[in-house]
DNA sequence: CGAGAATAGGTGGTAATACCATCTAAAGTA
DNA sequence: TACTTTAGATGGTATTACCACCTATTCTCG
């Protein structure tokens, strides 16, 4: 299986573009780029701390603190697990849930500036070679 | 100027999945992504902190702080500017080069099983695309 | 059932990152 | 020459993330 160093490249060069938009969004709201993320996880799920801290790749400890200080913005509730009076669930709080579609939106619009570049159909062909990268 | 949300969403999720593997690349290394993206810099480029500091999208203090931590660990060399005695140039120490091109490659190697689950003619295309959409 | 191991999460301590406001030294400008 | 701007460094703060360790709960198996 051969390798297009240029592909390569492109590919790094356009996750940097891309962290860097979405960072900028995230601060518009003065959210770090991991409370985003937290965020997005949480529109469509309630992980415990375990499951939050393998998905992003942290240690659980620097979840606890993350999840911490977004209680304390009132952006995300702690709930103890029911099944395991040990484990906690994450939600989103009613502001929360409130702030998430917006960043949504905004990130959305942040980046259209860039995928605009390409036509309709070049989109989705771009689209769909991610697709098969992600497995 | 019409966009595929789709698209979209694939773009960040692969830039998050390109970033969790160079922070990786970085982590065996002892390096943040900052510092590879410094030292990825350096290698063809002498930049002034300022520059530095424009090109990372950072504060120039941030800068000050990061190259100190640099010069500390020996890849990296600050020396004043021949034409400018307030600036300084920024410059891969003989350790750092000796690093760069091997963090270069550990990164194309960490990057090579995402990349390969494309055939080669793909491979060219995203690099086209991405191109294309990098301006 | 009950003792010891395993698991979930939190704490405390440390280091790095990045910000802002401020400082000094050097250049540029009027 | 005096005034302003610029380059970078410093000090102070908050966040992020780590590791080692602690507590409370749950699991396991004898």
């Amino acid at each position: 299986m051969d390798a297009d160093p240029e592909a390569l490249d492109r590919l790094v060069q356009t996750s940097f573009t891309v962290m860097a938009v979405l960072s900028q969004a995230a601060a518009a709201h003065d959210l770090s780029l991991t409370q985003l993320r937290v965020l997005a996880i949480l529109r469509d799920h309630e992980p415990k701390i375990a499951e939050l801290a393998a998905y992003l790749g942290l240690d659980r400890s620097s979840v606890s603190g993350l999840i911490d200080r977004a209680v304390k913005r009132d952006l995300v509730l702690r709930t103890t697990s029911e099944d395991d009076a040990r484990a906690v669930r994450v939600s989103l709080s009613p502001a929360g849930h409130r702030l998430a579609p917006t960043l949504t939106a905004e990130i959305g619009a942040a980046l259209t500036p860039l995928t605009s570049k390409l036509t309709l159909a070049e989109q989705r062909k771009l689209g769909a070679l991610l697709t098969k990268l992600l497995d």
